[in-house]
RNA sequence: GCGAAAGUGGCGGAAUUGGUAGACGCACCGGCCUUAGAAGCCGGCGGGGUGACCCGUGCGAGUUCGAGUCUCGCCUUUCGCACCA
């Protein structure tokens, strides 16, 4: 055995032990139950961080242990290949993205194979190949058959950086999720895929039905989804003269989930793209150009929410269902197009918007709600929380419902309205169908053929996959795909007569929304196969908060799809999802001249500290003069603050790198990266290799000795209490390793060591080893090395093999998971802790077998619980068993 | 504005159902070893008096024999949503 710990050789022998032997391969088997764990794929971008690391230590941790508990455990990789990073590559370095991206997967993977993750890489997938977007393709075309995906023409959210259409989730406070360049709004031809058919059912499970979801990410699919109930009704109307964009009578439709107001309505707002706005305009030059200003004005949304309320008057007039007076119809620019009808009916009493509406245009304010209180009077002056609170008070000025409180008053008003046969009550959705149309080249081809005669043709399932053709470098000047002849000529499936093929790809969310279901069957000749319902629901799927409303909800509803299509059985692809926090790192620079900052490596710092370790500046290590401190932030090229594995598997090697990675904080929470704080667990494996070198030397002792049971009644109380403390923490440990709180089973497993040190030298010292002590050693060495092997895997395998459990047992991989012994924990004597009046006074030792009369005794005559008692009148005693007692004075 | 989560030593963080606050590690201080460094080992380490005590988990109240943990009200930070009618 080598003397000192040397983490490469450890971890290349570990490695390749496990390549021959094929280790992680899993096959579908009935005999042990299945766990399907899996990160989500990451996007082939060349670099692999730190943050990498420690998603896939958290998997990598959670599949190994449960492998040791008897599962048969799936941990996949894949690539997410498509997308617009390797186009804008390409601009740069006039490369081809699917060479670019190709390159980019072979060398991730070889940043990534130092780590030792288990991955069955025989299921490894690309999603720029076309084996696998060949399904995306095929269940778009089944799609389009049941009329869940459909073809339309409307206004969208175009990224001028990207040049592509962005769907709602994709547009992060009005700019582009990946440009970061503020949205446009466009009027474009695109597939749509009708998710809010599945709203109902994606809502229900995400609030009722998914109880190992973190809530916060269940919460924000519910607001996302947005249900809301109201009452849609129209405004009676009649134009005369010419027509064209809507019918010359009718009813002028709004949504409202305040019916209960509805006698407050002293106008209706239209938005700037409503055909009444639209009509309106023709023969109005001045409500044109008001029209055209609020299309191009600013849409970030969250802009858009502070800007002033603007509106013009139309002159044209609708009629109030209920009362038959005449409403002025406006149109305002905070009018949604695409969120109800495109129109409101204008409350300004009671809603806040409306109000500033009304002051601002000298508009009429009718009070229809009375407060609870009839001391709080309501005034046009300004406006007041509770105008617009539904559970304010009940209505006034509002006829026969004058007096209804809320639900009331919806119920009345919208009976009313269904009686006049103008209006009915009516559940309303945030979410919007999600546009997968992306005028990009690096995406899977829309199997579409649009001929003159026949229209946009699905292309035949036989004639499947569309291949994209991956020779093209994309110059920036638009889809490469709209110049290549022979990409666009195609045959009209219908009519045979000559056609053009569909030069838009899919959105890069619809190749993640089911790859984890092709790596259960990466190598089906259909979608998916029976092994899919074998592994799926995955039991446990990690990835990082901010797919919460993209990846997530996406995912969910492909899966419905999927299932009502009979390609799957089961409801939810992910029955437990663990969002991991990020790994964020110090950062230090120095403001230059110029003004700009200059940011520094870590190593190019030193940081001070004074006498009690408070850090005081840091200086540069080149010049000795002082630099600022930048504070903690997510690792980014521009700040120089990137840790990169590849640094630290040198260093300090790959053990190291993934214990720290799991000891730096719960994976739930965000954690900082440190070099000191990774030497310390540095430190830890080398004394734990040390350590294992002192036991090895009992060599002599035999097998029989070394490996037999340990004989509780034996021991020593020195060796009973040793015993005791290793499966106290092995407790801990394992109770750790079920509620995935990783970094307390790294200390567990420091104890384990500090605690099998400590005993050895005192019995070392006083020469007290016999063989039950020897066998009680090798118990406790055991118990670490299995403990620790989840998150140190290579460095345990070498130590199993060291000491001849190897030989014994077998593979640690497989090695039963340590259990356990209730006799070990038992204790003659326990300590209970003693108080007076709450606050702690003493320690007692009691017999095991006291009761509570016995303890109380003991406590009451203990010293320095008597001086606090000071002869008081000792009311009660409260008790609890085995801990503490409490004396109450 | 709405919603959610979180505030514990110099730092990262522990504390399972209310029951010994600060485990484990980092940093720092003292010592040993060494020609020296590195590595390693031993000890200390919330604050104040330095005695047997007192104070301490963002702030203020409350429930309880007992609160980091539960309740209410504030403050701060982070995240998400944001003219959704």
């Amino acid at each position: 055995m080598d003397e000192l710990y040397n983490a490469a050789a450890v971890e290349r022998a570990a490695q390749d032990h496990w390549t021959g032997r094929d280790a992680f391969r899993v096959t579908e088997e009935r005999t042990r139950p299945k766990f399907y764990a899996c990160s989500m794929l990451p996007y082939p971008s060349g670099k692999l961080h730190m943050g990498h690391v420690r998603n896939y230590t958290i998997n990598d941790v959670m599949t190994r242990s449960l492998r040791m508990q008897g599962y048969s455990v799936l941990m996949p990789m894949g690539w997410d290949a498509f997308g617009l990073p390797a186009e804008n590559a390409a601009i740069e370095k006039k490369i081809a993205p699917a060479a670019w991206t190709r390159a980019n997967i072979a060398d991730m993977k070889s940043q990534m194979k130092p780590l030792g993750l288990a991955f069955d890489w025989s299921r490894e997938i690309a999603t720029c190949d076309p084996s696998y977007y060949h399904w995306n393709q095929w269940l778009f075309l089944k799609m389009l058959e049941a009329g869940i995906a459909y073809r339309k023409t409307q206004v969208v959210n175009w990224d001028p950086v990207d040049q592509t259409v962005l769907a709602n989730e994709q547009v992060i406070d009005g700019r582009g999720w990946r440009s970061g360049a503020i949205v446009e709004k466009r009027e474009i031809p695109g597939y749509y895929l009708a998710i809010t058919k599945y709203a109902e059912e994606l809502l229900d499970y995400v609030q009722n039905k998914l109880p190992g979801w973190p809530h916060q990410v269940r919460t924000m699919q519910e607001n996302w989804i947005g249900r809301s109930y109201g009452v849609n009704f129209g405004f009676p109307y009649e134009i005369s003269g010419p027509v064209t964009d809507l019918p010359a009578k009718g009813l002028l439709r709004v949504f409202t989930t305040r019916a209960d107001t509805i006698m407050g309505v002293t106008f209706v707002a239209v938005a700037a793209e409503h055909a009444f706005a639209t009509h309106l305009a023709r023969s109005n030059p001045q409500l044109a150009a008001f029209i055209e200003e609020c299309k191009h004005g600013g849409v970030a949304e969250a802009e858009v929410a502070t800007m002033e309320k603007k509106g013009m008057a139309t002159g044209f007039s609708v009629t109030h269902p209920l009362t038959g007076a005449q409403v002025p119809v406006w149109v305002g620019n905070y009018v949604l197009m695409g969120y109800g009808e495109g129109a409101v009916m204008g409350v300004p009493a009671h809603d806040e918007r409306d109000f500033a509406f009304a002051k601002r245009y000298g508009l009429p304010i009718k009070q229809v709600i009375q407060h609870k209180d009839p001391k709080v009077t309501f005034s046009t002056d300004a406006w007041q929380e509770w105008y617009g609170d539904k559970e304010a008070g009940t209505c006034v000025n509002s006829g026969k419902y004058d007096g209804l409180a809320y639900e009331a008053a919806v119920d009345a008003v919208a009976a009313d309205l269904a009686a006049k046969g103008v209006g009915e009550k009516q559940v309303r959705w945030r979410l919007r169908d999600w546009g997968i149309s992306r005028q990009r080249y690096w995406g899977t081809p829309i199997p579409i053929i649009h001929c003159e005669k026949c229209g946009s043709v699905p292309v035949p399932e036989k004639d499947l996959p569309v291949v994209l053709p991956e020779d093209h470098v994309p110059d920036g000047s638009g889809n490469p795909l709209n110049k290549d002849e022979r990409f666009l000529a195609a045959t009209c499936p219908k009519c045979s007569s000559p056609a053009r093929r569909e030069t838009d790809t899919m959105d890069t969310f619809v190749d993640s929304s089911w790859y984890f279901m092709r790596y259960c069957c990466p190598d089906a000749n259909t979608m998916v196969d029976q092994r899919a319902d074998h592994w799926m629901p995955m039991d446990q799927y990690i990835g990082g908060i901010e797919h919460a409303v993209l990846h997530l909800l996406y995912a969910r509803f492909w899966t419905k799809v999927m299932r009502d299509l009979g390609l799957v059985k089961f409801d939810e692809p992910f029955t437990r999802l663990f969002t991991q926090g990020m790994l964020l790192a110090e950062c230090f620079y120095r403001e230059e001249e110029s003004g700009r900052k200059h940011w520094f490596y870590p190593a190019e710092v030193d940081v001070k500290h004074d006498e009690k370790g408070r850090i005081v500046g840091a200086v540069s290590v080149a010049d000795g003069k002082p630099v600022e401190f930048g504070g903690i932030e997510k690792m980014s090229k521009s700040k120089n603050n990137v840790v990169e594995p590849r640094d630290i598997i040198e260093r300090f090697g790959a053990d190291t790198a993934r214990a720290y990675v799991m000891f730096a904080g719960p994976p739930a929470e965000s954690a900082v990266w440190s070099d000191s704080g990774a030497a310390g667990v540095h430190r830890f494996l080398r004394k734990l290799w040390s350590t294992c070198r002192e036991i090895h030397g009992f060599a002599e002792y035999g097998e029989a000795q070394r490996f037999g049971s340990v004989d509780q009644a034996a021991l020593s109380a020195r060796q009973a209490a040793f015993r005791r403390s290793i499966h106290v923490t092995l407790r801990q440990a394992q109770y750790d390793f079920a509620r995935v709180q990783y970094n307390t089973v790294v200390s567990a497993c420091m104890i384990m060591l500090n605690a099998i040190d400590a005993h050895d030298k005192s019995e070392r010292a006083e020469k007290a080893f016999n063989a039950n002590g020897v066998a009680l050693l090798f118990e406790a060495i055991s118990i670490l090395l299995r403990t620790l092997y989840p998150v140190a895997p290579h460095i345990t395998h070498a130590l199993w093999v060291e000491l001849g459990f190897a030989a014994r047992y077998g593979d640690l991989m497989d090695a039963a998971w340590p259990a356990v012994d209730e006799s070990a924990l038992k204790q003659d004597e326990i300590q209970i802790v003693v108080q007076v009046n709450g606050k702690l006074r003493g320690r007692i030792t009691v017999p095991a077998s006291a009761d509570q009369a016995a303890v109380q005794a003991i406590a009451l005559a203990d010293e320095t619980v008597q001086k606090f008692v000071e002869g008081k009148p000792v009311r009660k005693v409260i008790y609890v068993p085995g801990k503490l007692a409490n004396v109450v004075v």
